[in-house]
DNA sequence: GTAAAGTAGTTTATTTTATAAACCAAATTT
DNA sequence: AAATTTGGTTTATAAAATAAACTACTTTAC
C-alpha cells in the first residue's frame, strides 16, 4: 500500500532545493538560500548528500573574486523527484 | 515560498498513519501494521507522538481477552493533515 | 596599512528522529 | 508445563537535521 519515500527526498531542506533545481535549471548557492531561508551550513551539507547521490551537479565558480556554488540537476534527479512525487500522491490522496 | 511542513506529520510512517485514519476513521493497531509493514514497535512510539500531539485518539480497549488498541483520528489531526498537503503541494509542483 | 565587517561558503558538534531490538504480560497451543 | 503467539511497550542504536563555529578571502573605514 504505502510505498517506501526516497529518503533523501524525504527531507524538508533537499525536496525543497531538487524542487527549485527542477525548474530553474541552473542556481547559485546563494539563491537557495535566498528562497528556503535555510542557514549555509545546513544547505551546503544538503547538496553535497544530493551530489553524492547523483542526484545534483555542483560547480564550483568565481563571481569576480569572491567564490560562486553553481547547481544543477541531472536526469537521475529528475527521476527521483517524478517517482517522489508519484509516491508521496498514495499518502496524501487518502482513498485514492 | 517554501512554508515550513509539520515536523510531525512529515515523517514516512506516521504520514501513513494519519492518511490511513482521514479514510477510515477508526482502525486497530494490526490493521496499522498491516498496511504499513512497520515493526509494531515504531507504530507504538509514532502512536503516542501523534496522540500526544492531539492529532489522533488512542483507546485502548480488549477483543475478547486480547488487548487492542483503536486510533482514531481528531479535527486538529484532520487540519494538519489538510494543511500539510497544501503545503506540500508547493514541493512538488514546482512552477505553480 | 591595518582593524573591522562582509561574502561565500565548509566543518564540526549537538540535538532530534526514526527505527530496530529487546522486553513484558497474558493467552494459547502442544 | 514448556514453547509459542498475541498485542503491544520500553530501551538502545543508527541516522538526520540543524546550528554553531570556523576558514579563506575581500571590501570598507579609519
Amino acid at each position: 500500500m504505502f510505498k517506501d519515500l526516497d529518503p533523501l527526498l524525504h527531507s524538508q531542506l533537499r525536496l525543497a532545493i531538487v524542487s527549485l533545481l527542477v525548474s530553474v535549471e541552473e542556481t547559485e548557492f546563494s539563491f537557495i538560500k535566498e528562497q528556503t531561508n535555510a542557514t549555509a551550513g545546513n544547505i551546503s551539507v544538503q547538496l553535497d548528500k544530493l551530489q553524492e547521490a547523483g542526484y545534483i551537479k555542483i560547480e564550483k565558480t568565481f563571481k569576480g573574486k569572491y567564490p560562486l556554488t553553481k547547481c544543477s540537476i541531472t536526469k537521475k534527479g529528475i527521476k527521483a523527484f517524478e517517482d517522489y512525487v508519484k509516491t508521496i500522491q498514495q499518502y496524501i490522496q487518502p482513498g485514492k
